[in-house]
DNA sequence: AATCCGGGGAG
DNA sequence: CTCCCAGGATT
């Protein structure tokens, strides 16, 4: 599986990407204006699961926030999980919360400019800190993203998914060995951006655009016309299908939400109540908010689907109307003591508290007024 | 409906 | 080690 790589080879493959970064690169993202590891960090952060386009006004959104890696280790959690709402895989926004209280703790504020150190902070691994330490530091380092898995593939037709190991150690093989070494700073950070900006606008996913690709020359998957075998795809399975109740428990315009554990699905984010057995759910309510006073019967809604990586969750939402209560109205849109072990808060769509929301509890709040 | 994505953590 | 997990975008 492993290839070798010869010096001259390598040197024509960077100078030809470096040639077409400095004609064609993207250099007006964001992250890229005043560069700093802070930005470099929050930036590929937020890029590891997620496309430019969408991350953008995220980025801009918690740079206006947090201006730097201090004002973010000091912000609540919540906050930082309401600014993450919708961008999907919360574990990376506690993480981003974990690794900047660390770089305050252990790195004295500064970011740490090698790879071994980088890759202790929670949410770094081996290609997020070769992207800080090219792009940041301007210091020698590899990266291996999904859009250099991509090219690299293809251009050395190297076969198998890249989720096996033998595939990933060849494909980091490839790109330790390109990767420049002594070049001028500027290599170092160019040649990683030129690597991403080759796999998102030129090596795509379908329909790659060999015609503008500096790299076609020597590409084994262009000369063989074989691109659409490169990467691997993952072996395939069928998916399970899961199903819940989700309760709307309202009041005026209120709606109760709990917190969920900090790990596992939606970890950390507020979410409705949820139920597995629909006729026994007024006794349930009755046991778990003794105070609350039914109102009418409860309504349930047509059933949603939630799709995920591994399963589809098949939620029924169930609208329970209460009677107005004072300890409802005193707590309007503030977090409650805990009735139980877990936290609650009544949510006010018309003065949304500052935390986050699971995507289909967003789209339900909307959907089912109370 | 199927595919993709970096890193953490459980086994 | 290896496998499993997680949510929104794209096609």
């Amino acid at each position: 599986m492993t290839i070798a790589i010869h010096h001259s080879q390598a040197k024509s493959f960077v100078n030809r990407a470096l040639a077409w970064y400095a004609v064609n690169g993207r250099k007006h993202l964001p992250w890229q204006q005043d560069i700093s590891p802070y930005k470099v960090w929050l930036s590929e952060i937020m890029l590891q699961q997620t496309q430019v386009d969408t991350v953008i006004p995220y980025f801009e959104r918690f740079i206006g926030h947090y201006p730097n890696v201090q004002a973010l280790a000091a912000a609540p959690i919540d906050h930082v999980l309401h600014l993450w709402t919708g961008l999907g895989y919360y574990a990376r926004a506690r993480n981003l919360h974990k690794a900047a209280n660390a770089v305050c703790q252990n790195f004295a504020g500064e970011f740490p400019s090698t790879v071994d150190e980088l890759t202790t902070l929670p949410g770094i691994g081996r290609s997020t800190a070769g992207a800080i330490v090219s792009l940041a530091f301007q210091k020698p380092a590899a990266i291996l993203d999904g859009n250099v898995k991509r090219v690299l593939a293809r251009h050395y037709a190297i076969e198998g998914w890249p989720g096996q190991t033998a595939t990933a150690n060849a494909l980091w093989a490839i790109a330790e060995a390109l990767a420049p070494k002594k070049a001028s700073k500027q290599d170092n950070r160019a040649y990683t951006q030129v690597m991403m900006d080759l796999g998102a606008t030129i090596c795509t996913r379908s329909k790659p655009k060999c015609t503008q690709c500096p790299l076609a020359t020597s590409c084994q998957a262009y000369k063989d016309n074989s691109w659409a075998s490169y990467p691997g795809k993952k072996p395939k399975k069928t998916l399970p299908v899961k199903h819940t109740y989700m309760l709307l428990l309202q009041s005026d315009n209120l709606t109760l939400l709990e917190e969920r554990p900090s790990s596992g699905i939606w970890g950390g984010l507020w979410s409705l109540p949820e139920f597995d057995d629909i006729d026994t759910l007024p006794k349930r309510i009755k046991q778990r908010w003794p105070k609350a006073k039914l109102q009418g019967a409860a309504v349930v809604h047509p059933t949603v689907r939630h799709t995920f990586s591994h399963y589809h969750l098949d939620i029924t939402p169930v609208a329970q109307s209460l009677k107005p209560l004072n300890l409802v109205q005193e707590a309007a849109a503030t977090y409650t003591a805990p009735l139980e072990q877990r936290a609650e808060l009544w949510y006010n769509p018309s003065q949304p508290a500052s935390v986050g929301l699971a995507a289909p509890v967003k789209k339900l709040l909307g959907k089912i007024k109370a």
